[in-house]
DNA sequence: CCTGTTCATGAGAATCATTCTCGCACGGCG
DNA sequence: CGCCGTGCGAGAATGATTCTCATGAACAGG
């Protein structure tokens, strides 16, 4: 379904390993750790070097192109990573099989820039993360 | 001015330690990691083992008085703590001193539970933090 | 107050995710 | 085809947090 790959940033070479751990992003539903995607990709005989893994995801975060989460929501200590949209928005995430919603609140954003106003804070950012048990995973137990 | 110390919970011991990491955290407005009150603590002369910190903080979390952040908002790769009220709510936070405004909102209480209700989500929990640099920050640089 | 049981403490080792080091391989380009 | 600079990978290093285990303190009962 979903193949667009806008994978060309400019200074940035295109390996066969990155294009791996893209590839790979793109097929998963929910966010992953770089250790998962270590493991997935060596399964499917695209070895790839674990520093390997943290310096790809790494150049897509600052593209752009995949989301990191480090709530305490998902995945024991690690981070995780998931293939986003560009635009901005925030995650309805299932506590136990990772699979992920991305979801837009406008209201919140007002709201967020509101309030950091009044009590005089510039520069502001915010985080809006929504953890839950998905129905297939509520079925299953 | 506010001392309420309700540090006391069925089944846990009162010690020096505890009650010094508590009491350390009552006086500081923002956010700290396990490292930062280690230290401090060990400033003041009330040397507490780093180990102790961290499990004093655990049960601090755990029994509702403390609140943590994980979020790369604040401090490089570690969690930090802050003393807050049992009730729930969300921070805004200074990324440069740390300093933390409690804030409610009501609206995204609602629209977090609508929103996973509509995606079949249950067991639902939210998070949401605001960073931004406060006015003294903004000042000083 | 005295005493035993139980839980907390703390120094250091262990764990674990992530990052760094550095020699080697390969992509892109002329 | 051959160069230059970047990416790769294996293993070491880092750094926060947790665990281990022998010792010491809290607290209920007597
Ligand atoms: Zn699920
Ligand atoms: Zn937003
Ligand atoms: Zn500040
Ligand atoms: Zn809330």
């Amino acid at each position: 379904m979903s193949r667009p790959e806008p994978a060309e940033v400019p200074g940035r070479r295109q390996t066969r390993q990155r294009s791996a751990v893209l590839a790979l992003l793109d097929e998963l539903e929910g966010f992953r750790t770089a250790q998962d995607l270590h493991a997935l990709l060596r399964e499917r005989g695209e070895p790839v070097g674990l520093a390997t893994v943290y310096r790809a995801l790494q150049a897509l975060v600052d593209d752009g192109l995949v989301d990191v989460l480090r709530s305490e929501g998902l995945a024991d200590g690690g981070a995780a990573y998931r293939r986003c949209s560009p635009v901005h928005h925030h995650h309805l995430v299932c506590r136990s099989c990772g699979r992920t919603v991305e979801v837009a609140d406008p209201p919140v954003e007002r709201w967020a820039a509101r309030v950091a106003a009044e009590h005089g804070f510039a520069d502001v950012q915010h985080q809006l993360e929504v953890f839950g048990t998905c129905a297939a995973c509520a079925a299953a137990r």
